[in-house]
DNA sequence: AGAATCTATGTTAGAATTATGACATTTTTA
DNA sequence: TAAAAATGTCATAATTCTAACATAGATTCT
């Protein structure tokens, strides 16, 4: 999939050319389309990558389209709902919408919202399973470790953290980083959690074989996983 | 930014074929030179987003390369090091890389990496600094809330989890993207971590004023900061 | 080079936060 | 109306954070 390619419903033209003015921008491809019968038929090209359906539309309603779309494809949608009416957000989900974006909003939001979708797709589709790195295994879909074939009970921090450090070993990784991406906060002044989560991971690795995978220090930049 | 410009310093023709290939179909336009000299000048284009440096290069070694381009410019480095030798990482981190990568890698893994990057850079030029809904605000830099001027003392969770559902008001949010996205890890069958925090936020926001802000339940759905 | 000093990391123990089982309450379904 | 299912919340267990001190690597000064 080089350029995705969006099909917009949207019966508001202006809408529809200053967003595809921006996403074009952005790297997409955008067919637009403005009421919901085009809407269904254009929906079937299967070059289509997502569709973002309005749910004021004329001929058909945004939720009519839905439906149909949803028979007949598996193009993911977005749909763009009033502000503050949750039950449109609550029929759409009914359907099968992927996600939801109240109008009027930023293209910004929207085009994050675009790129998330896709990425959750391909993601599903095809994406790293495991991680093996001589006697270390790793499982991403289960969450589980195993060193030398034994199980590897490890929290939830620590996990994260071996995961973060397994995806590249051998690369330098900050504490900065671990903390941002393996503890969902920022570091602060004498902050030592990652520390404490190394200490902790290191006697649990130890603790199945003799010389399994080693943790290294890098004084002052952070900590890696030896190859 | 449109098309993002990618500067490729490799002196592996080969290489670099295939990679702007990839990365072409990616949505990045390439320019690539084979020698250390070629980059030094090639590098002060301003129009360049990212470069991409070997440090096995012909005339000038990639650590000297980077020297000269972090004096001339502020255009992120991504280098490209030998397999299983971190002083390489360390070498090239002292002078001002912002990221690395092992050669070889795959290029699935270097688009992560590059993107990445300019997320990276991206968001720290123009990115949200607050959000004000009301009587709540949320600043991201700091990671404090207030309601009504007076502030309001959160968990690391409590505070992610307001976050995220402060960032689209009225929007219905999961409890499984909650727990991926707040907590860092996946939702269990009987797990009542999401709500419990939820109870604990809603305390916390009701001790505060009268009729602040309201977390509704979406029951089977999810939960959403009311507007 | 070696001693003194500074700084970052390792580690212990206790505090704070987070997760989980149990049960109450509410909403939905049959 | 009863049963089933989802959420609210209390109490407690598990995890995570943080303060304090120990240790080791770097730096400075002679």
């Amino acid at each position: 999939m080089k350029m995705p390619l969006v099909l917009l419903v949207d019966d508001d033209h202006d809408f529809c050319e200053l967003l595809a003015e921006y996403l074009t921008g952005e790297g997409f491809d955008i067919r637009a389309v403005h009421d919901g019968e085009q809407g269904c038929i254009a929906a079937l090209d299967p070059a289509i990558a997502i569709i973002i359906l309005d749910v004021m539309l004329p001929k058909m309603n945004g939720f009519e389209v839905l439906k149909k779309i949803k028979q007949t494809t598996s193009t993911p949608v977005l749909m763009l709902t009033a502000k503050g009416d949750e039950s449109d957000q609550l029929t759409g989900l009914d359907i099968g919408a992927d996600d939801y974006l109240q109008k009027p909003c930023s293209p910004k939001l929207l085009l994050a919202r675009l790129r998330a979708i896709l990425r959750r797709i391909d993601s599903h589709t095809h994406s790293i399973e495991k991680i093996v790195l001589d006697k270390l295994t790793i499982d991403l879909h289960t969450r589980t470790v195993t060193v030398d074939h034994r199980p590897l009970d490890l929290t939830n921090s620590e996990y994260n953290i071996l995961f973060y450090l397994a995806k590249e070993p051998g690369k330098i990784i900050s504490k900065e980083e671990l903390s941002e991406q393996c503890l969902n906060r920022k570091i602060t002044p004498f902050d030592r959690s990652v520390d404490m989560h190394m200490s902790n991971l290191r006697n649990k690795l130890d603790a199945v074989v003799d010389k399994p995978l080693v943790i290294r220090t890098i004084r002052g930049i952070g900590y890696l996983l030896e190859t």
